[in-house]
DNA sequence: CCTGAACCTGAACTCCGGTTCCGAATATGG
DNA sequence: CCATATTCGGAACCGGAGTTCAGGTTCAGG
């Protein structure tokens, strides 16, 4: 894994955090298209040193995205404080919209396919499914969400949402329609 | 462009075919990813082939994506053959994501950003536009779908399923949900 | 301070996939 | 059937991006 163990030495250390924060920015804003030359001029080292403390981009990546995932996970935690299951739900759903939103590197997690290196960071993922499932379940309870209503639909309206991310806020409009309902209320709603 | 103009030899024409239908098959399995080597030997010809008919793999994309492009349009001329409007809708609504659904190019196409060599597909384009806004118009008009629902929606809601065209059938329960809407009946429905 | 281990550098290497190019093969018109 | 323009084949070429490695440099403990 990654995981740094005992004892780095002060500069080995500190040069860690500087690509940690290069790689954050970069791949935030630019997905997995940066390259590695440009995250070590970014943390003004040289790219050998990227290599010395992780594996391969993969890696370095999939270290990023297991921040996020942490930090997502903390704000489902904030969520779920909520007493209105449904302002419970609605928080979760753009705050994890808005990191998405702002972490091209994140989007790319969660949109791609399962990739095996992403291993790391299962258990984190595991916790965070765990919350989602809870609130869900709080506002199918509630009758505020459909009975029918699961975790993993969840992740659809959530990858639907990504994929309307180019751009202008599209996205919110679209979690708009899918809120509100996409259907008029002239006619039989009942068709389909 | 990769107009085909008068008089090719006949061999020259055959192969021209050939690469269109290896292409088209192997692109639409695999989108981008399929490489340039694959498709010769798929139609039993040389790499330098290919370049004598199209000028570069995204000219080649482009033509197959092209096909594609005309196919939808007229399944979208058919949909608004269709008196009920909000037949005319839903057929359009799946036919497109159904032929996104077997085609890994034009899914490409359509989730990607905006490439200058789609240029030759603008027309089709257009006319597929220009149909789909009459087909959401008449929908509106007759009270089926809400009355701010813009042809643009259409775009988001189809990009939203295409998001979810991993695997399974997990986008038609995606368009289930957006069709029928996510919300409960058990309390205000008027809170957003 | 001195020394060895840990660390850093960045030019060079490797791999991969698109693209080129020219001799060989083939169609077509006379 | 011949001459010639067209077309084909596919090995070689090339540029880009990840990765390595042979030194030089810096830290930390004695």
């Amino acid at each position: 894994m990654t995981a740094p163990v005992r004892s780095l030495r002060a500069d080995a250390r500190r040069n860690r955090e500087a690509v940690l924060d290069a790689a954050a920015e970069l791949f935030a804003r630019r997905g997995d298209a940066v390259q590695m030359d440009e995250i070590a001029e970014r943390a003004g080292l040289g790219v050998g040193t990227l290599y010395r403390h992780f594996a391969d981009k993969r890696a370095l990546l999939a270290a990023i995205i297991g921040r996020r995932f942490e930090a997502i996970t903390g704000l489902a935690r904030a969520a779920d404080e909520a007493e209105d299951p449904w302002v419970a739900f609605e928080t979760l759903l753009y705050g994890y919209l808005e990191s998405a939103e702002a972490d091209a590197a994140f989007r790319f997690a969660l949109l791609g396919p399962e990739e095996p290196s992403w291993n790391d960071i299962a258990a984190e993922k595991t916790d965070f499914s765990a919350i989602t499932e809870r609130i869900v379940r709080r506002a199918v309870d509630a009758g505020r969400l459909r009975a029918d209503f699961r975790a993993d639909d969840f992740v659809l309206i959530t990858r639907g949402a990504m994929a309307n991310m180019t751009g202008a806020g599209a996205w919110r409009r679209h979690v708009m329609l899918v809120l509100e309902g996409i259907r008029g209320s002239g006619a039989a709603a009942g068709d389909v």
